[in-house]
DNA sequence: GCCGAAGCGCAAAGTTGTTGCATGAGATCG
DNA sequence: CGATCTCATGCAACAACTTTGCGCTTCGGC
């Protein structure tokens, strides 16, 4: 017994069309999946009691309010316990520049995307951020010139 | 004479909400700024109409569906021509396990982050974006661990 | 075969989003 | 200094969408 009955490909279709363009009408997704609106309405609820819908956002377009400059820092702790992990987690879920923040593998602990209001700005977070925290050991900052692309989405294409 | 207005504090207010929570009534988003929803929703129509508002999407929760992994991949190219790069941002852009990538500044060309369903479809997807492009000189990937923080969103708090 | 759970379509009911219109606050210009 | 023009707002009517109750069918146990 499954909590969750399995997927059927309809779902997939449905949480792919979501994930691309959140603001259709049910009955436009119903025509695309071959569902009415009721059947489409039930299992977005569906999928939002699950959890599989984290948020429903809109994407803003960063160059047209304003100059923002975006970057990404890979950093290193220099102790590794759990306390210091999440004194640094903490830190980066609270601070609203923060756009991402990834624990990874290989030479780095982590790689964090950052958007903020100009150079100046970018700088200061790093001061802010990483230079001011004794338990980092070292970070790199890298200026992005240019977004090529954007998303949070995921594949879903080819069944799971 | 400026092609948009400026906007005031109340836009600011607005598109900070709805980047945040994009599934909320023009009455709530209303009463929260202070204004009717007739109100609330011209102001969004003409976001949208300015592009402010690129996209409105549901972000899934990529562990509920399923195995999936993630990779950040930094990268340079050998020769650095237009068509070069546009070559590489046209790959980027048409493969859907492509979330996100970014021309960097720094020693390498670019940052690209990958969603994957499974290590092996990871690798596979190195070979076949990465390895397999003679003009890839090199390029490194490590594996997200760990998410601590996944979003789009932009600092619009401060004025700007 | 019988029975319960689950999903669907249909249609009514309830909300929400959209639009026309009149008003009032600024700005521009004579 | 006032006339005028533009623009955003509130209100109210309207249209569209979402949500829910109900009966039906299907599918899997038992």
């Amino acid at each position: 017994m499954r909590s969750h009955p399995a997927l059927d490909e309809i779902d997939m279709m449905l949480l792919d069309l979501l994930q691309r363009d959140a603001a259709r009408t049910l009955r436009e997704l119903g025509e695309d999946v071959g569902l009415t609106p009721s059947a489409v309405q039930r299992r977005i609820a569906r999928y939002k009691a699950a959890g599989l819908i984290s948020a429903q956002v809109a994407v803003l377009d960063p160059h047209r309010l304003g100059p923002t400059v975006l970057a990404s820092v890979m950093l290193t702790l220099v102790r590794e316990s759990m306390e210091h992990h999440k004194a640094f987690t903490d830190r980066m879920r609270a601070a609203p520049e923060v756009q991402q923040c990834y624990l990874i593998a290989g030479p780095w602990d982590y790689l964090v995307m950052l958007a903020a209001k100009s150079p100046r700005h970018c700088s200061e977070l790093g001061n802010r951020l990483f230079k001011s925290d004794e338990n980092i050991k070292r970070y790199e900052t890298c200026i992005v010139f240019d977004t090529i692309k954007a998303g949070l989405t995921i594949p879903l294409g080819g069944g799971r």
